[in-house]
DNA sequence: CTATGGCACGGATT
DNA sequence: AATCCGTGCCATAG
């Protein structure tokens, strides 16, 4: 009896589904964050803390490269693209070294325990750099304030690593690029003048003068005398001001505090939160078809699993508590499950699109192809048909007319565990004769 | 005997 | 409360 109570929950529910789409649509830190508070309140939940292998899926017992399909297969080119799906930890310098970092050349101490702009620049980058030129990118960003600015000068950057100021100032242009943009730069002028190119680059319209005003006008821009501005530009104090609004609105002079666009928010106790990324697109070298490297943060470190000893005690449980446990045991059943799911999706999804818009990653905004959700979905096969879909596929291409339970076999092989009772209805619903029926047709 | 379809139940959703 | 969906049971068609 308790068997069929406590049973896993079906893959195609429509709690599933619906818990999967909500999923779809968190970020990574989002997720973890729920991940962590339903830790805390299901006891059902427990978090392994085992590292595994992302290519070969064995478990990792130490830090480093898997001793078993030794590296994460980046050097495999027969695949147009290369999942590398790492664990979100910014925390620890062994991300650093998936970077192509390794510990050595980066300035000791200088990280701090929490989530560290400079590491997350550097990780931004690192395929950019040539290998001299990381130690330089890390001491720049190293010395970089909260707000995202250069204190130290490149003259001091320069004697210490005996190269010319003009490599620190090609370096630093690359740094300026990551995200947050103007990152690195030397004043909130220049970053503002950086994060302006890198706009109109990506073509955006940008009102005229917008750089002059940043260049002749900053005194007055950060003070909000539009009428002084006006007159420095020669134009009317209200085309000042849409220049000025424009910038504020747009534009951040301290690229280190919150991402821009959120600068009102920027009144908060909060510490600026850096937009982390979930997903990471590398170029790793400039051949022509040279893969790309997509790398998917999952949210949580360790696997999310079922505690055995939960499942084991539910039999004992009090009277008046076996519902809260059960429910508590679904729920988790169902967050693992959905959590898989959404892993599985933005794998094929990020799959997908680094083909499809290769151009769009490696050229910029100009060689953005359009497509549409339901395209997309289309092509993953996650739209509601996606059974339908496949239905059709079998009895297109089956030798014999399978019956409904071979159907229903074939499918939970792929993953989609119905009963052969719904394989019946799903086919009647595409019109699909019965395979006795089906048989006469073909002969 | 096997494959299928009707009906109804339970559960999850809105 | 109303509804939708997957599924089990059982009758029946082949």
């Amino acid at each position: 009896m308790f068997q069929h109570q406590i049973q896993s929950i079906r893959p195609l529910t429509t709690a599933h589904l619906a818990q999967t789409m909500t999923l779809l649509g968190m970020t990574s830190a989002e997720l973890s964050q729920k991940i962590e508070s339903e830790l805390a309140k299901n006891p059902a939940l427990e978090l392994m803390e085992e590292r595994r292998c992302p290519t070969c899926k064995k478990p990792l017992h130490e830090p480093g490269p898997c001793p078993i399909c030794s590296r994460p297969s980046t050097n495999n080119t027969e695949e147009p693209i290369v999942f590398v799906s790492s664990i979100a930890d910014r925390y620890n310098q062994n991300s650093l070294k998936n970077t192509g970092y390794s510990a050595e050349e980066l300035p000791d101490d200088n990280f701090a325990p929490k989530e560290d702009l400079a590491a997350y620049v550097l990780r931004q980058i690192a395929s950019d750099l040539d290998i001299k030129d990381r130690p330089i990118a890390a001491h720049v960003l190293t010395s970089i304030d909260d707000d995202g600015l250069l204190q130290i000068s490149l003259f001091e950057i320069s004697r210490y690593h005996h190269v010319s100021q003009s490599q620190i100032e090609e370096i630093i242009e690359i740094i300026q690029r990551a995200d947050p943009i103007g990152v690195g730069s030397q004043s909130p002028q220049d970053a503002l003048l950086v994060q302006l190119k890198v706009l109109q680059e990506n073509g955006n319209t940008i009102p005229h003068l917008a750089e002059k005003a940043i260049r002749d006008g900053m005194s007055f821009l950060s003070r909000h005398q539009y009428v002084d501005l006006a007159k420095s530009l020669k134009i009317n104090p209200t085309e000042a001001e849409k220049i000025a609004k424009f910038i504020s609105k747009n534009l951040n002079p301290f690229p280190g505090r919150a991402h821009w666009g959120d600068v009102r928010q920027n009144n908060n106790d909060n510490p600026p939160v850096y937009h982390q990324p979930d997903i990471i697109v590398k170029n790793l070298n400039s051949k022509k078809n040279a893969p790309l490297v997509v790398e998917i943060l999952l949210p949580l470190r360790g696997t999310l699993n079922i505690n055995p000893m939960f499942r084991k005690n539910l039999k004992n449980a009090p009277d008046e508590s076996i519902e809260q446990w059960k429910k508590d045991l679904e729920n988790a059943n169902l967050l693992i499950k959905c959590i898989q799911q959404r892993n599985n999706t933005m794998q094929r999804l990020m799959g997908y699109l680094a083909e499809y818009q290769r151009g769009f990653i490696l050229k910029g905004d100009k060689h953005l192809r359009p497509t549409t959700r339901a395209a997309v979905s289309k092509v993953l096969e996650v739209h509601e048909s996606t059974i339908s879909a496949h239905l059709n596929e079998m009895v297109k291409f089956e030798h014999q007319p399978l019956t409904d339970s071979q159907i229903s076999k074939q499918l939970s092989k792929m993953g989609y565990k119905i009963a052969r009772r719904t394989v019946a209805k799903y086919r009647s619903m595409e019109g699909i004769l019965p395979a006795h029926l089906r048989k006469n047709l073909k002969n």
